[in-house]
DNA sequence: ATGCCAAGTGAACGACCGTACGTTCCTGGG
DNA sequence: CCCAGGAACGTACGGTCGTTCACTTGGCAT
């Protein structure tokens, strides 16, 4: 094999999986994690049951790798973009912006991804609700991480409550996503946008480095 | 038959269908309504798998009766007793303090039932999906009326927005809910109260009507 | 006592599920 | 050239699903 290159029958298999897991995600976002069935994902996508199943080796193994799947669309759509805004308020602000902008343009036909699944399979043991444990304690790592540096940067009031702040930007993202999945209706975003706001600019520095509440 | 006496035969029915419907909230509160499964049930409660299908007719109608039976279970264990304050922010925040308590006491083991079903059933059409939302439509209009009522009766400031309150305030509540399912972690609760208070606090025309923030 | 009617049973159905196994096709390495 | 090995296929299996239907049972009214 030449050196670096890597083996096309490999290749091929990891182009199909990325074809299934493609549209695993969009079902997934919809129907849950359980919604998915091999026979169905084969028919949809001209393949045969068993060429699927033997993609991932069991139909658990589809379902974790579906969720990570999801994760790099995540990033891709929100985290990696908000680290081109300077750490500090505005960087904050800009995450949950893209956040907003994810779940309303729906890059998942059922909205954000890991609201589905989260709750899908919030109760219920094992590896499938441990990898999706996983992405959320990321994100709400990284989230805080974000609103610490913005505290660093002297932009974020020194004795802010890093965890509280968290908490409620969180849930007001989550549920603009829910609601306006749930009705059917956009108008949520701006409710959401209002809340954010206005809880940043009450512990903002320099309110100036942000957009004027709604 | 006697005036006003049921008949004992349809009685009998009613009450296997609540032995039933008690066991399907639970159920689907972990598992969602998609996991409630006629041959499950009937094994569970020593009936026959037709026998349950016939109290019900068909198993979207299980699905929809197991929603109106979650639902009299939430009005008896937040809305019912919330009424025992009078109106005004403490009716407000007693509100709140219910609902925090109804879902860490896991009413039903696999907490908020409205949090797991509103998520299932967000994205897909059919009457189940509708009967979600008219509940937590309901929800969401008691919510907003508590706020009103607390505004008239001058307990809060008067330009106080009553969609963007009850937005927080859900928000704050939901997310506690989904956060100490997922990680099994009952602290959030403590967190999301002190957001609660707060945020309460802020809009309180007489703050000593409300606990401390923690 | 007789007839009616709802609750509940048991067996059977067609459809779909995840999984297993042997085969065919094709590509890259010795 | 030949063959090792991965992708993908076709078929089959056991099991569960929701639903149907003919039936027994037992409380109610006449």
């Amino acid at each position: 094999m030449a050196e670096g290159r890597t083996d096309g029958r490999i290749e091929r298999g990891n182009q199909t999986r990325r074809l299934v897991l493609r549209r695993t995600v969009e079902i997934a976002s919809v129907e849950g994690l359980e919604g998915l069935s091999l026979g169905r994902l084969a028919s949809e996508l001209n393949l045969s049951k068993s060429g699927v199943f033997a993609l991932f080796g069991s139909k658990e193994e589809l379902q974790q790798a579906t969720v990570r799947a999801a994760v790099d669309v995540f990033l891709d759509q929100v985290v990696t973009p908000a680290r081109r805004t300077p750490p500090g308020v505005a960087r904050v602000w800009e995450l949950c912006r893209l956040w907003l902008a994810y779940s309303e343009q729906r890059v998942f036909p059922g909205g954000c991804f890991f609201y589905s699944v989260a709750a899908e399979f919030d109760a219920r043991p094992g590896p499938v609700h441990d990898t999706v444990v996983g992405a959320q304690a990321d994100w709400r790592a990284f989230v805080e991480r974000t609103i610490t540096e913005g505290i660093e940067a002297g932009d974020i009031a020194a004795g802010t409550d890093v965890t509280l702040l968290a908490f409620e930007l969180i849930a007001f993202l989550e549920l603009a996503n829910g609601d306006s999945v749930l009705r059917d209706d956009s108008a949520v975003y701006r409710t959401a946008t209002t809340a954010v706001l206005r809880r940043l600019h009450a512990v903002a520095t320099d309110p100036s480095s942000l957009p004027a509440v709604p």
